[in-house]
RNA sequence: GUGGCCGUAGCUCAGCUGGUAGAGCGCUGGAUUGUGGUUCCGGUUGUCGCGGGUUCGAACCCCGUCGGUCACCCCA
């Protein structure tokens, strides 16, 4: 007993769930997963390590995750990477199984954990867990406004509080080349104002300085032209009917031209839902997404649009305010005395086959101990099994909440236990007077 | 990856200007020789994150390291 100095410890930035939170997992697992099924979505699982030339293509080798965030490793000359995110396995998987050819419109949903090298902060972790979902085969865009609304949908459901959606576009084929232009032609003369980070990025990576959260660089793109007025016809067309279908739907949003990802697959529209600023600070965007109608082809498939999304999971449980079920078991088995432990262990089992969740006692602890455990598990019922019950062929059934016990015959003893449990909890009872 | 703050029992934390540790919760035993949750009484746990240094003496000061956290970078 007593604690111990661990002699090897978790590697930084993974963390073990223990089940007292895993309650809370699967109460939000099981939502999103509700959630998308009501849209027609099925779940895919694809490998949690890819090579790594998959990533590279998909998700851009400019990219902050390519150059400095992903686990590679290199195993029989094949150089591997474990998964960054979702979409480049799941879009892989379409095309090498010749989705496009059994279906005009694939919707698929994943959940699972990414792995990333950053520095670990709240709600960012090495190894993290998003939810995910891809609509691949329709060029939107009801589809994109479908997608958001039903997310904002989802996060209310599992009791986020006054989820902010955010959209944009970015285009599609050259205006985004174009509007770089532009804007580095507007930043250019003020590039003495602008930070550091910002001056650099100039050069390399024009767009980023948008969402830059230096004030100077804030002040700076105040200044310079918005993407949303170099939009071809057909991108302004998409973009504008989007609008109108999340009207439609009533999800309020926030339009933000500044709206720009790190992921360089994006084409038109872009989304991003934030919350529970307080609780988590700068990480607060809960789930990102967007139009990638290029990446199919990119990875060898025919020319098919996309959309997609990822929640990160860790995020979503700390901006939900789902709670766990308390109850572990519902019947807990006690024998009490010497010679009751295998009429307990056959109780047990019996009341398991009626399909309910058990537990008996094998340490032959006290009685106090085991009716403390049974409470501690939050059972429904306790099964109180002694000498004098095995004698009678009877088993003592006591209903925790209730405080009311009752011999009932061993023979029927499963069906009134099941009827019990089944049943509707009864009120607390009132403290007993007294103290 | 860069910078700030933090690291004491399983958990939350206290520990005055250096004198070798404490509370609540939890767990456990009893009050109730076969009845939990409430109440009362008792018991239990620490190489004070780790390594080194200063000192007669370090949880406390210094250096390093690991971990956490906040901001940045970036992102879910």
């Amino acid at each position: 007993m007593g604690s111990s100095t661990p002699l090897v410890k978790a590697v930084k930035g993974m963390n073990d769930i223990l089940p007292a939170e895993i309650a809370r997992w699967h109460a939000v697992e099981g939502a999103f997963a509700r959630a998308m099924q009501r849209q027609g979505y099925r779940e895919v699982r694809t490998p949690y390590v890819e090579p790594t030339p998959l990533f590279v293509r998909a998700i851009g080798e400019a990219t902050d995750v390519v150059e400095k965030e992903m686990y590679s490793f290199t195993r029989h000359d094949e150089p591997l990477t474990l998964r960054p995110e979702g979409t480049a396995g799941a879009i892989r998987a379409y095309v090498e199984h010749g989705v496009h050819n059994q279906e005009p419109v694939t919707r698929w949903y994943y959940l699972g954990p990414m792995f990333r090298a950053e520095r670990p902060q709240r709600g960012r972790y090495r190894q993290f867990y998003q939810l995910g979902a891809e609509c691949i085969g329709d060029p939107g865009p009801g589809c994109d406004a479908e997608m958001i609304d039903a997310l904002a949908g989802f996060l209310r459901e599992i009791g986020v509080a006054a989820p902010d959606v955010f959209i944009n576009s970015i285009g599609s084929g050259d205006t985004r080349a174009r509007y770089k232009d532009a804007l580095v032609a507007a930043l250019t003369p003020m590039k003495d104002e602008l930070s550091a980070d910002s001056q650099r990025r100039l050069a390399t990576n024009p767009l980023r300085i948008l969402d830059s959260k230096h004030p100077a660089d804030a002040e700076a793109v105040a200044r310079a032209p918005t993407i949303l007025d170099f939009l071809s016809d057909a991108d302004r067309a998409h973009w504008d009917e989007l609008r109108r279908d999340l009207d439609a739907l009533g999800t309020p949003y926030t339009v933000d031209p500044k709206l720009v990802r790190g992921l360089d697959y994006y084409t038109r529209t872009l989304f991003e839902i934030k919350g529970a600023y307080d609780k988590l600070g700068a990480g607060s965007t809960l789930l990102g997404g967007g139009r990638y109608d290029g990446m199919v082809k990119d990875l060898g498939g025919p020319e098919v649009p996309a959309i997609g999304f990822a929640a990160g999971l860790e995020r979503l449980l700390i901006a939900s305010d789902v709670e766990a079920p308390k109850s572990v078991v519902d019947v807990f088995v006690a024998p009490v005395g010497d010679g009751t432990q295998a009429a307990g262990l056959v109780l047990a089992r019996d009341v398991r086959r009626a399909g309910l969740r058990c537990e008996v006692d094998t340490r032959k602890a006290s009685m106090k101990a085991q009716l403390r455990r049974a409470n501690a598990l939050g059972a429904r019922v306790c099964l109180i099994l002694g000498d004098r019950e095995v004698n009678q062929g009877v088993v003592e059934m006591k209903e925790l909440a209730g405080h009311v016990q009752e011999a009932v015959a061993r023979a029927d003893v499963v069906a009134r236990v099941a009827a019990v449990v089944a049943s509707p909890v009864p009120e607390a009872s009132p403290k007993e007077g007294g103290a």
